[in-house]
DNA sequence: ACTTGTCCTGAAATCGATTACAAGGAATCA
DNA sequence: TGATTCCTTGTAATCGATTTCAGGACAAGT
């Protein structure tokens, strides 16, 4: 069903099709009645591809998330997706799963479609990758990894500040023996989480022992960590998780083995995701307005549409400490329930 | 950076280069080799459109879902997007919050798009919509609602058995006091679930009263349908969630009402989600193998591939029964910890 | 030397839209 | 009545690929 049958079953040309069908005013009424009846006969969708390739414009809007089944990750998207929706643009959006080849595949199948903008919220991102989106020109914003180019802009967190804070706030309440709980690409250099977290334990000297671990994302990530942490030996006082998703899993898997949540081990998250009030018990964490960020990301790639000025910017938003029940004084003792 | 550009730099016509491309053996080597320098020079990346209006395949598959937030829908997707994945194919996926205009929307780009598949994995699907996708000659699935037709693939689950095998459960533990929690459109004539429901539960005579409730899909809603339900004056001795995303936030209320799980009121869920495990006390469930349909949505949709029968098929799954700890034998009186 | 066949490559049609430009007809004006 | 404008519509070029078909080059067969 292609624009010149419907041209034809209303006896005008593809032109006017066209016109009719974009709204193009010109139309005299009664022409445009009888091509709307014939369109709806003929159960006509314009191709979007065709669409796309004549009018230059592709009216798509690219995402690419390390892993949408992280709450996290969804709440930016679904704020983006409703921004787009309003403005008539459709967001198609990839999942990595951390893996980087599926990066470069997102990221080559968005610019093969020749998004309107393309946003990029992943762990990981190689600076091959960054020229070669570079080079296409299309507005893109990157969180968290990558500079800011000519078309490229950056949203980020202050990550440090967040986990300064929550670190300082269980060193005040006695804890003495703490752990940070990431998951794979949150370890290492790049991670500014695992890295504030660190440097402010190691502020406080060797009276205070800390250890890092890392698991995938995820609550069976979480869950794991916690036990290979507890069958390590060491006797964490506080844990620290990198996020909320990977705390639910852990909460399972200390309750599991018999310690309570926070009399024996106080646990902290961090994204503030809405699950993080719904686990047992409500998770101490750092909310991440996520929303805003959504907000931001569209807007980030939608505002040069309008003049031909690159408008990229560097975005840092501070996070905000959230305290609940899953975090209290240090136990006086090692815990408890575990034999010694 | 179009086809032409990239020919005239490898000194070469479309064709060849498109050749090379699309790996058609018959090019001469050394021709192969410039034209793949000149590919990755001009930093080119094929015109996905322009691509799919020549060759007319659009190598992607459509998903559309009522809310991809629950991971119920989205194992569905992870599924279907790895075996894409590994056939050359890429997902687009739509969410549509349970509203009929962004399903109609969302049927619409697919078809726009020309996508290989379309699944629809949704709970309201309005007849028109069925008709406009059935001439329109795209194969599709869906999933519990719709008829199967030439093009049309028809995947469902046995809710009755599920919900009948539950409510006996519960009944043989002597609870008399049922309620059943959906979300808006899983309640209404359409609903199999709650059907089932209240057959089975009607079938025990005048002895054992019940209830059902409505509200939104999530957490949250799973949290105000308890708070409505217990403000009604009816005290289950048991509840029924219509899924386990729902029952996460039914069971946060419960506690915070100071009742306790299984001890004063048993809760169930359904679907058996990853964190039906994480939650406490661990779900009572029934298991949907999401893996599964997202497999069987996958052979569905690309069946037909080969060869032009049109191999439309009715599948049905019955789900499996999963005992965990929210369930447990009625209390003996109303609810201790409230006043009466 | 003349076919014949094999290989490789290019010219051009095609997919289904959009849109600049041209043109026909009606209406207005002198 | 003839000229000028205003509406409306059609013709045809264009977007960036794929693909059919034809043809040139070169080696082999006779």
């Amino acid at each position: 069903m292609s624009l010149e049958e419907v041209a034809r079953r209303a006896g005008v040309s593809t032109a006017t099709v066209s016109r009719v069908l974009n709204n193009v005013k010109v139309v005299k009424n009664s022409t445009r009645l009888r091509v709307m009846k014939a369109v709806s006969e003929a159960n006509y969708h314009p191709n979007l591809h065709a669409r796309t390739l004549a009018g230059g414009k592709s009216l798509t809007i690219g995402m690419i998330t390390s892993n949408l089944e992280n709450p996290f990750f969804f709440d930016i998207f679904r704020r983006l997706e409703s921004d787009a929706h309003a403005s008539g643009l459709d967001v198609v959006v990839v999942n990595t799963d951390y893996d980087s080849e599926r990066l470069v595949r997102g990221v080559r199948m968005m610019i093969g479609r020749r998004v309107t903008g393309l946003a990029v919220i992943v762990s990981e991102m190689d600076s091959d990758l960054i020229d070669e989106l570079t080079e296409s020109d299309i507005p893109a914003v990157f969180y968290d990894v990558g500079a800011v180019r000519k078309n490229i802009s950056n949203i980020r967190v202050n990550y440090r500040q967040g986990i300064a804070r929550t670190v300082e706030y269980l060193h005040n309440l006695g804890h003495d023996r703490l752990a940070f709980v990431g998951h794979h690409t949150s370890l290492g250099p790049t991670s500014e989480r695992e890295q504030a977290f660190v440097e402010t334990v190691s502020s406080y000297g060797p009276s205070t022992e800390w250890r890092t671990i890392a698991d995938q994302d995820g609550p069976d990530g979480g869950r794991n960590a916690a036990r290979r942490l507890l069958a390590s030996g060491f006797e964490p006082t506080a844990i620290l998780c990198v996020n909320d998703f990977m705390a639910l899993g852990l909460l399972r898997e200390l309750r599991d083995q018999g310690l309570r949540v926070p009399e024996d081990v106080s646990v902290t998250g961090f994204d503030n995701i809405k699950l993080s009030q719904y686990c047992e018990p409500p998770l101490t964490t750092v909310d991440i307005p996520r929303e805003r960020i959504g907000h931001l990301v569209f807007e980030a790639l939608t505002r040069d549409a309008g003049k031909g000025k690159p408008a990229s910017r560097d975005i840092v938003i501070d996070p905000e400490f959230v305290l609940r029940s899953s975090t209290g004084p240090a136990a006086k003792s090692s815990h408890p329930a575990r034999p010694v």
